[in-house]
RNA sequence: GCACCUGUAGCUCAGCUGGAUAGAGCGCUGCCCUCCGAAGGCAGAGGCCACAGGUUCGAAUCCUGUCAGGUGCGCCA
């Protein structure tokens, strides 16, 4: 049930009468028509612009044709008023009884109330986290970690089928200095002191590595040369470091369908097939990249490389596929992986980037474009930074030192829920503040507990109505008489559930889960508002005394919002909190 | 130098593929608990939507340019 698309579906067909009436002329084009809630309330339910976006086709007035429109809205019982107003809009006003049976979808619907058919079942990858395997998540990952997930979860609530998949960098050089970091940890495990130069990683997560290591071969690498051990110890390092991410991950309730090896890539043909394919298009040449101007390397020298022309496909350099020494750039096997997802059948790929990832943006979309011939379309979308705070003071953090706040120090402090909700509560373009204590705080400064204790209270009520008697099973509730629910403080919750299946449908097509995060902030604040009307108003509170039936009514209302919180919170992956401690 | 992102109330941020008088929280002023959780609610003050042009019935939103901040820019991934 989604109310303003069925109410849009009304004024097109009005308007398609219209036009067999002679009144319009035949054929006019009404995808610009909107139905959609007024900025002012005051203005009604609904406003429709049809009116201002047809004039001028059918050569009409705006007000002249809003005027004949309602005439034929009229007709419809859901519209109780409608009025011209402004340049042209037409603004409607609804009966109580529609209001009262979003309560009733979403009691019978439970979570699936909002779900949306707007995917048609299309097949979506969605790319995220995808860290190199080389130690554990932090902050970083982490806000790309939540904001895939939530979008994916989003995607699927909306009716697309989604494959949350994660690239394991796993072919390149780093996976060479995890290996040498982890020996130089395996010969401490053997008593033997060493020093960590620049280019390898000091970080203590490695010390039981290097154990473990000790465990499995024993002193058998122990002074052997990198011929010897570097390509066991990669193996063992890069399983060891997946291990531990993958249990990162889960610590913050993440869960992918898919985990995809680079290294799988190399010498099963697969770049060289991606590579080819591009290269059947004339897309691949040997030549000379320009310098980059403004900011020449010390070192800059032209060198022919192996070029792809991804130029033609809307980039502004054309980048390489192999190394002056004809090695593959990391970018060769990138463009294999994703000519692999094109060719498993998806629809529409997403890949979500840290915003230091920016610049490949473009040769990635190039190399789709390229690939699929323009049928699948790449989205990329960029999280921007997160800077860390603690008393309103920044957290310092170098990566080189080692001392670089981890996924794990976010998640054990302040728990899984918080850290996804918080983190989507930006839109994902812009940098986020993340403040340790704040984010626990206790009020309504706080949208995490402010929504939190909207569903806490729903949840009290429930309890209390329990201890008093009254059934309020789903059952019981779905039953109950909702035409008493028709005060102005509880029609304006009911129009905010309305607006669920609608906000879902936004947040999917922007891809924007953010959306979902206001969205429950605002159905919580209506929710509070009514909940103190009660104090002035008796007859507003949920639990009616000595009157079953009542209580039933409001509940159910307290309940269908319930149900919505819980859902808005299922995709952003945070568990509703039955009560506040 | 180029590309991408950002610029909205004193502060932190929303703003629905262009809609009406631009919203919320914090902070400031004043109210509301013999009552389902006041960890809440109501009301008030506070804006040249960075700036300048353009597109049109209509622009915070789209286009161009300028300014400011962030990120990145061959042989790293």
């Amino acid at each position: 049930m989604q109310l303003f698309s069925d109410i849009r579906a009304l004024v097109c067909e009005a308007l398609d009468a219209m036009a067999a009436e002679g009144a319009l002329p035949a054929g006019l084009d009404t995808a610009n028509v909107t139905v959609e809630p007024p900025r002012d309330a005051a203005h009604g339910d609904m406003a429709t612009n049809a009116a201002m976006v047809l004039a001028k086709p059918a050569g009409l007035k705006p007000r002249d044709i809003a005027e004949a429109l309602a005439g034929k809205l009229a007709h419809d019982p859901r519209i109780e008023s409608s009025e011209v107003a402004g340049p042209g809009f037409l603004n409607l006003r609804l009966a109580d009884g529609v209001w009262q049976k979003v309560i009733a979808a979403a009691l019978s619907q439970g979570k699936a109330y909002g779900r949306s058919t707007m995917g048609a079942g299309q097949k979506v990858n969605v790319e995220y986290v995808s860290a190199n395997p080389t130690g554990p998540l932090h902050v970083g990952h982490t806000r790309g970690a939540v904001f895939g997930d939530a979008l994916a979860s989003l995607l699927d609530y909306a009716g697309y089928e989604v494959t949350r998949e994660y690239y394991i960098n796993d072919g390149g050089a780093q996976v060479d200095v995890l290996a040498r970091s982890v020996y130089l940890r395996y010969l401490e495990a053997h008593g033997q002191s060493v020093a960590f130069e620049d280019g390898t990683y000091p970080g203590d997560y490695l010390v039981p590595v290097g154990e473990a290591l000790k465990q499995k071969v024993g002193d058998a690498y122990v002074g052997q040369p990198e011929s010897v051990w570097l390509k066991e110890v990669r193996d063992f390092a890069t399983d060891a470091m997946m291990d531990l991410i993958r249990s990162d991950l889960k610590l913050l309730g993440v869960e992918m369908d898919k985990f995809y090896s680079e290294k799988s890539l190399y010498g099963s043909g697969r770049i060289e097939d991606a590579l080819g394919a591009l290269e059947a298009k004339g897309l691949i040449y040997e030549g000379v990249l320009e310098p980059p101007k403004g900011k020449l390397p010390e070192d800059w020298e032209p060198r022919e490389q192996t070029l792809f022309r991804s130029t033609d496909h809307g980039d502004d350099v054309d980048r390489p596929v192999k190394k002056s020494d004809g090695s593959w750039t990391y970018f060769a096997p990138d463009i294999a992986y994703h000519y692999d997802k094109v060719t498993r059948g998806f629809d529409l790929l997403i890949d979500v980037f840290g915003a230091d990832h920016g610049g490949y943006v473009k040769r990635m979309k190039a190399a789709v474009s390229a690939l699929s011939d323009g049928t699948v379309p790449l989205e990329i979308k960029l999280t921007q930074l997160v800077k860390l705070y603690k008393d309103g003071e920044p957290f310092k953090m170098s990566k080189r030192a080692g001392t670089f706040v981890t996924m794990r120090d976010v998640v054990e402090q302040v728990g899984p829920d918080v850290t996804r909700f918080v983190m989507l509560t930006r839109k994902n373009d812009a940098p986020l503040d993340f403040d340790f204590d704040k984010v626990l705080e206790q009020s309504k400064e706080n949208p995490v507990f402010y929504v939190q204790y909207a569903h806490a209270r729903i949840s009290s009520v429930l309890r209390k109505a329990t201890e008093a008697g009254i059934d309020v099973s789903d059952k019981a509730l779905a039953g109950a008489d909702l035409s008493v629910l028709s005060h102005e403080a509880e029609l304006s919750l009911m129009k905010k559930l309305a607006e669920w299946p609608r906000q879902v449908e936004i947040a999917a097509r922007t891809a924007e889960p953010h959306r979902v995060a206001f969205y429950l902030y605002d159905l919580a604040s209506e929710l509070h508002a009514l909940w103190n009307r009660g104090h002035e108003e008796p007859a507003l509170r949920f639990l009616q005394e000595g009157d079953t039936a009542t209580s039933q009514s409001k509940i159910a209302l307290a309940r269908a919002t319930g149900v919505v919180i819980s859902a808005g919170l299922g995709i952003l992956g945070v568990k509703p909190a039955e009560e506040m401690r």
